[in-house]
DNA sequence: TTATATAGTTTACAACTGTAAACGTAAAAT
DNA sequence: ATTTTACGTTTACAGTTGTAAACTATATAA
C-alpha cells in the first residue's frame, strides 16, 4: 500500500488544485460548492491534511496563503492504479482492462494508441500469465 | 463511494475464501501465515468485521464456524474499478487503461480478446470524450 | 476605532482500519 | 476429573477519514 495515501475527499481537493494552481481555499471551496456540500471548515481541514501528507504547497499571499500541488495528477492516478492492481491476481489483469474498456467510453485515438500498443505487447506475450500469488490466495495452480 | 468497502487487509481474508470456501478461521490463518504476520487474533477481528459487513457467511460446524463469500471476487473487483475511474476526468481513462496495459504482462489471448474489443468499440468510438467533471476539477474546456 | 468578515489553526468526535490482548466456553488430552 | 487447547466474542487502542465548530489573529468596513 502506498503511504500517504490520498482519501476519496482528500481528491476532490486534488483535482481542483491539479486544474487551477496557485488557488486559495475559498476558491477551492467555491468550486466545490457545486458538488460537495461541504462547510468552508471541511475544505480547510482536508487542505491542512493534504499539506502536512506534502502533497500541497503554500505560499503566503498577505494573510492568506496560496495553494499548489507538490504531486502530479498523473503519478497519483498511477498509483491508485497499482493499489487496484496489487489486490488482483496477475492473471486477471487483462480481464481487468477489459471491464474498464467495456464500461466506458473512450474516444477513436485512445483506441488507436491501444491498438498500437497490444499490437507491440504481442510480440513477446506469454500464452499463460504466471500467477505470483500467495498459495490459497487466487485458483491458480502452483 | 461504495458502502461497505473491503479495506486492504480484508481483501487478503476474502482472497483465500474466495479460492477456498467452506474454510475455518484457522486455515485462512495458516494460508496468510505465509505472507502476513498476522496473529491469529487479527485473523479472526477482520472476518469478524467481514461477517458483520455481509460479505462472509458462516456455518456452524460442531463448536467451529466455517466461512463463505457473500460477495463474488469479479464484483468486488468491479467495484474496486469503478472507485477508481470515478476519481478521474471520463478523458483519462483511455489513457489509464494504456498505462495499466504497459506495466502488466498480459497473455496472448488477453491480447486477442482485447484486440477484439477495441475493433467492436472503433464503430461508434467519439472522436472526443465528453467530460462530465464538474468545472474546475480537470482541464477539459466546458 | 470598534465591529465584522476572513484567514488559518486547534479541537472534536464518530466511523473505519490495523493490530491484537483478554475473556468465556467447550472440547480434548492427561 | 482436571488441565490444556482451540474457538469465537468482546474489548482496546492508536491512526485515518469525514465533517465541522470553536478559536485566534488580522484586515476591512462602518
Amino acid at each position: 500500500m502506498h503511504e500517504n495515501q490520498i482519501s476519496p475527499s482528500e481528491w476532490e481537493i486534488m483535482r481542483v488544485v491539479w486544474t487551477t494552481h496557485p488557488i486559495t481555499s475559498k476558491e477551492i471551496n467555491d468550486i466545490l460548492k457545486e458538488k460537495k456540500e461541504w462547510k468552508l471548515a471541511t475544505t480547510k481541514t482536508l487542505i491542512g491534511r493534504l499539506v502536512k501528507k506534502g502533497l500541497l504547497s503554500t505560499e503566503q499571499k498577505g494573510r492568506k496563503y496560496e495553494y499548489s500541488p507538490l504531486v502530479s495528477e498523473k503519478e497519483s492516478i498511477d498509483e491508485s492504479i497499482d493499489d487496484l492492481l496489487d489486490q488482483m491476481c496477475d492473471t486477471k489483469v487483462g480481464r481487468s482492462v477489459e471491464t474498464i474498456l467495456e464500461k466506458s467510453v473512450v474516444s477513436k485515438s485512445d483506441l488507436e494508441r491501444l491498438e498500437a500498443l497490444i499490437e507491440k505487447k504481442k510480440a513477446d506475450a506469454p500464452k499463460e500469465v504466471k500467477c505470483t500469488c500467495t498459495p490459497g490466495q487466487c485458483s491458480c495452480v502452483h
